[in-house]
DNA sequence: CGAAATATTGCGCGCCGCGCAAAAAGTCTG
DNA sequence: CAGACTTTTTGCGCGGCGCGCAATATTTCG
């Protein structure tokens, strides 16, 4: 890779680590894009040229998560089972304590109206690249074949319905015990409602 | 209700049929909120009382498809299973032959870039009022149990998925078969991928 | 080095979202 | 219906934004 490049992904790397930096200490309504550029050391303008607006800049950290979770998914066992080694590639990447900080990143994301749109916009990008992933794993395509989207797509819901369970849940839960739970819920078919500690009645 | 709030509605549905209309029309890009306010017969400052962006105002029609979905769902039988309540009431929203302008509005929401955001905002929402609904009906609640957002999910995505195909579909594929297909893997459960008829080997 | 290719920057324009306060419209009570 | 109230609409104005354009700087390649 030429110096090119290489100065055009830290550029966006650096515009958008400004972006979310500056978004999580005044919030996103009070970030200016001229102060992620000069945060970034480069003109407004440049700005402009990697991304189209500041919440698609502070949303665009993690997309690289898209190609981790690909990655491990190929490298998982031929001989397992596909939903086993989507659900291991997933998990994997939330291993680890997670700290205040990703916590108060997640909420913003999610919960910040400004941000929903391109936050959905984001997920559903990773649903596409883990949809391929599935896809070359399986070897079928995406365009004749629903189902590697449908089990990217199920995936990715039960994950964002998993953080935002955790997100909202009172008193704290942990995450990974609930994108579990939510996962195998999912893996073992949802027709049957599993009964639960909090019954209706 | 008052004339007041029936005014209210009225201003809202009908800037956001004229905006939908002129974004049919134009394309997205190439509407000013002024013609928008206009073709309502309201003030441009009105506007945004009532959406903050044009693609919000664009995006919400068929939001009212949530409480109907809703309605259908409370209204299966109670001895019906959960999951076949809930096909059939998601199903029954896209009855009838898709008519050439659906079509184009469809894709207009999920492909044009400006859009898609709020497009996913918007089946978020509709997403919630499910999950609601499926609880009421169960008998849980959405804070404490995962479960019916879980299902609202699953539906939800499994409902994206497969407008996505059938709009991309060639030859054209069926709406509804396309829709039952995919809410049928999901009931079948993901883990076995359902062999079809278009295997990779 | 020198030319071609590509990225950055400054400038400027039209549009947008929204706060504010005045005016208009609907509501309620006697 | 009068008149006081609540709520909505509207005009005005400001700061910010997204982007096209052309000039300039930087990288690439022969």
């Amino acid at each position: 890779m030429g110096l090119r490049e290489r100065k055009k992904l830290a550029a966006r790397a650096a515009l958008s680590w400004a972006a979310l930096r500056l978004a999580m200490e005044h919030g996103p309504e009070n970030v200016r894009v001229e102060q992620i550029a000069a945060e970034a050391g480069v003109s407004p303008r440049t700005f402009n040229n990697y991304f189209s607006s500041k919440e698609e800049a502070i949303c665009a950290i993690g997309l690289d998560r898209q190609e981790r979770v690909r990655a491990a998914l190929l490298e998982r066992p031929a001989e397992e089972p596909l939903w086993e080694a989507v659900i291991t590639s997933v998990l994997e990447q939330y291993e680890g304590e997670p700290d205040r900080e990703m916590v108060a990143r997640v909420r913003m994301q999610m919960c910040h109206p400004s941000l929903q749109g391109e936050h959905l916009k984001a997920r559903a990008e990773i649903e596409r690249v883990l949809a391929e992933g599935i896809a070359e794993r399986i070897g079928t395509d995406i365009r004749s074949d629903m189902y590697p989207s449908l089990v990217a797509a199920a995936v990715s819901s039960a994950t964002r319905v998993a953080m935002n369970h955790w997100l909202n849940s009172e008193p704290p839960a942990e995450l990974l015990s609930t994108l579990t739970e939510a996962l195998r819920s999912l893996a073992a078919g949802l027709p049957q409602p599993p009964r639960r500690k909090k019954p209706s009645c």
